[in-house]
RNA sequence: GGAGAGAUGGCUGAGUGGUCGAAAGCGCUCCCCUGCUAAGGGAGUAAGGGUGCUUGUACGCCCUUCGAGGGUUCGAAUCCCUCUCUCUCCGCCA
C-alpha cells in the first residue's frame, strides 16, 4: 500500500511513476473520494463531540439530582443524523480503501522502463552454459528413469501436476535439504515450519488481495482460506502488526513449503514439462530490516539466492527487472535465471525483491529506531524453486546415456551418491 | 466432538452503566541525588485518524479503539446476541 500523502500532495508525481509500470491512476476520483472522506470525517467528529458532551451533562446533572427529562429529549434527536453519517463514512472509507489496496508499489529510481521481459537489464552472468546439442529435456529424462509421471498425476489431481518417484523424487527432497541448510548455516537464517493456508487477511498484507484472487486455489468460504502461492505469505505474516526493535534486524527467515498456483492465464505456456505447474516444492527467504539497510539487503539476499545456483554448479545470469515485468509489491526485483539447455535459453528460478515499506503498511509492521517509529521494509526471494532446480540438473548435467552427474555438493544429501543411472529393466 | 474459564496498554493485572483511555506494579525515557556499583526521589510513557496554528525536531483541540461484529442506552471496558482465538477437563487421534 502507498502512503495516500503521496496521492495527496503530489498526485501528478505519482500517477507518473505508476504508469511507468502500466497503471493508471485517476487522479480526479481519488481526490474527489478523498475530499469527500475527509468532510464527511469532520462532520461526524463534530456531531459525536456534540453528543459526548451533552452525555456527560446529563450524568452530571443527574448526579445534583435534578430533571434531566428536557435534557434526554435533546439529546435523542441527533441519533439519525450519525448513523446516516456513519454509513456514508463507512462506504467512502471502503471504496477509498479498494483503491488504495488496488495500487501497485513505486518503482525505484534505478528500474528501466519497459513492458515485459524483454526490457529487463542483465546485471551479470556466472558459469558457462552447455550447447543444447543432443540433449534430452527433463521430461524425456523422467522417461528414462521412469521417474516423472505427468499422465498419473493429471488422473489423481489434473494437469499441471507431477509424480516424482524413486531417484528423483528423493533428488528433490536433496535439494531442498541442501538449501535449508546453506541458507540456515552459512547465511544467518531462521528455519521456519509455516502453515500451507492462508487466510484473506495474511492475503491482502503480503499484496496477494483483493487483485489477483484467480491467481489463488480457495479452500474454504467462511472464513475464506487458500493454499498459498508461496511460502512469503506466512512469513511476513509472521510479523504482522507489530513494532520491532531496530537493533533486533534485520530478521531472516526461511521456510520450505509446496506453493500452489491456479496459473489462471497462463495456457498454452510451458505446458510440457515441471516448468510451470499447479504445485511446486520452494524454499523461500524473506528479510525485515529497515529502511536504510534494505537496499544492502536486496543485494546480500540475491548473492545468497545466487550461492544455491553456484554450489549446485548451474550456469545463470541476474536480471533487474523493468518496471512493466514486476510484482505487485517490489519496488526492485532482480530474477536469477538458470541454463535450460533443452531451451536454449534461460528461465527464471527466483525473483528477489524489496517491497520497502509497501507491505509493511499493509501488514502494520513497524520498526523504532530510537525514539522514531518508521513502517520496516520486507525483502523476499525464492531460495531457490526446487523443481525448476530439479530440472536445471538433470538437463545441465545428464551424459549421452542419460546418467546424471551430480554435483559435490549434492552428493552428502543423496547418501554418497555421484551419478544417477537410468534403470536397465522393464517395468512400469 | 462435549463441558467450563477467559481475551483490558510493551508486560502483569484491577476495573460490573457516567467524573475510565483506564488503578497498581514491572519495563522504558528524561531529570535530581549519591565519588564507582547497587539503591533512592521526581516527571513522563498506547495506537490510528481528523483538524488548527505562533509548523513544535516528545504542539493544541477533536473523534475512534479495552479480541471482532452487532444490539440496548442520553451515555458501554462494564448489560445482551453472534463470531474468532486462548486455557483447563473429558472423548478421539498422527
Amino acid at each position: 500500500m502507498l502512503d495516500i500523502r503521496l496521492l495527496r500532495d503530489d498526485p501528478e508525481a505519482a500517477s507518473r511513476v505508476l504508469a511507468r509500470r502500466g497503471h493508471h491512476l485517476d487522479r480526479e476520483a481519488f481526490r474527489t473520494l478523498d475530499e469527500e472522506r475527509r468532510a464527511r470525517r469532520q462532520e461526524l467528529d463534530a456531531l459525536r463531540h456534540r453528543r459526548n458532551e451533552q452525555a456527560k451533562a446529563i450524568g452530571a446533572a443527574r448526579a445534583r439530582g435534578e430533571d434531566i427529562r428536557t435534557l434526554l429529549a435533546h439529546a435523542q434527536d441527533e441519533d439519525a443524523r450519525a448513523a446516516e453519517l456513519e454509513a456514508e463514512l463507512r462506504r467512502l472509507d471502503a471504496a477509498l480503501e479498494t483503491l488504495l489496496l488496488g495500487l501497485p508499489n513505486l518503482p525505484d529510481p534505478e528500474v528501466p522502463d519497459g513492458r515485459d521481459e524483454n526490457d529487463n537489464r542483465e546485471l551479470r552472468r556466472w558459469g558457462e552454459p552447455g550447447t543444447g546439442e543432443g540433449r534430452r529435456d527433463h521430461v524425456a529424462i523422467g522417461e528414462l528413469y521412469r521417474g516423472m509421471d505427468f499422465g498419473r498425476a493429471a488422473a489423481i489431481a489434473r494437469s499441471r501436476f507431477v509424480v516424482l518417484s524413486g531417484p528423483l523424487a528423493r533428488l528433490q527432497r536433496a535439494l531442498v535439504a541442501l538449501m535449508l541448510d546453506l541458507h540456515t548455516r552459512e547465511h544467518g537464517y531462521t528455519e521456519v515450519y509455516v502453515p500451507h493456508l492462508a487466510n484473506a487477511e495474511s492475503l491482502t498484507a503480503s499484496g496477494q488481495l483483493p487483485k489477483f484472487e484467480a491467481d489463488l486455489f480457495r479452500l474454504t468460504e467462511d472464513p475464506p482460506l487458500f493454499l498459498i502461492p508461496t511460502a512469503e505469505v506466512p512469513l511476513v505474516n509472521l510479523v504482522r502488526g507489530e513494532t520491532l526493535d531496530g537493533n533486533a534486524l534485520p530478521l531472516r527467515y526461511v521456510a520450505h513449503s509446496p506453493c500452489y498456483r491456479s496459473e489462471a492465464g497462463s495456457y498454452g505456456r510451458d505446458v510440457r514439462g515441471m516448468i510451470r505447474q499447479h504445485q511446486f516444492e520452494k524454499v523461500e527467504l524473506v528479510q525485515i530490516t529497515t529502511p536504510e539497510r534494505s537496499a544492502q539487503a536486496l543485494e546480500e539476499l540475491t548473492a545468497h539466492a545466487e550461492a544455491v545456483l553456484k554450489k549446485l554448479e548451474l550456469p545463470y545470469r541476474v536480471m533487474l527487472l523493468c518496471a512493466g515485468d514486476m510484482g505487485f509489491a517490489a519496488a526492485r526485483t532482480h530474477d536469477l535465471e538458470v541454463w535450460l539447455p533443452s531451451q536454449k535459453r534461460y528461465r527464471e528460478i527466483s525473483s528477489c525483491s524489496n517491497c520497502r515499506d509497501f507491505q509493511a503498511r499493509r501488514l502494520g509492521l513497524r520498526c523504532r529506531i530510537g525514539t522514531q517509529k518508521t513502517w520496516a521494509h520486507t525483502l523476499n526471494g525464492s531460495g531457490v524453486a526446487v523443481g525448476r532446480a530439479l530440472v536445471a540438473l538433470l538437463e545441465n548435467f545428464q551424459d549421452d546415456e542419460g546418467a546424471v552427474h551430480l554435483p559435490a555438493a549434492l552428493v552428502p544429501y543423496m547418501n554418497g551418491e555421484r551419478i544417477l543411472r537410468p534403470p536397465t529393466g522393464e517395468g512400469a
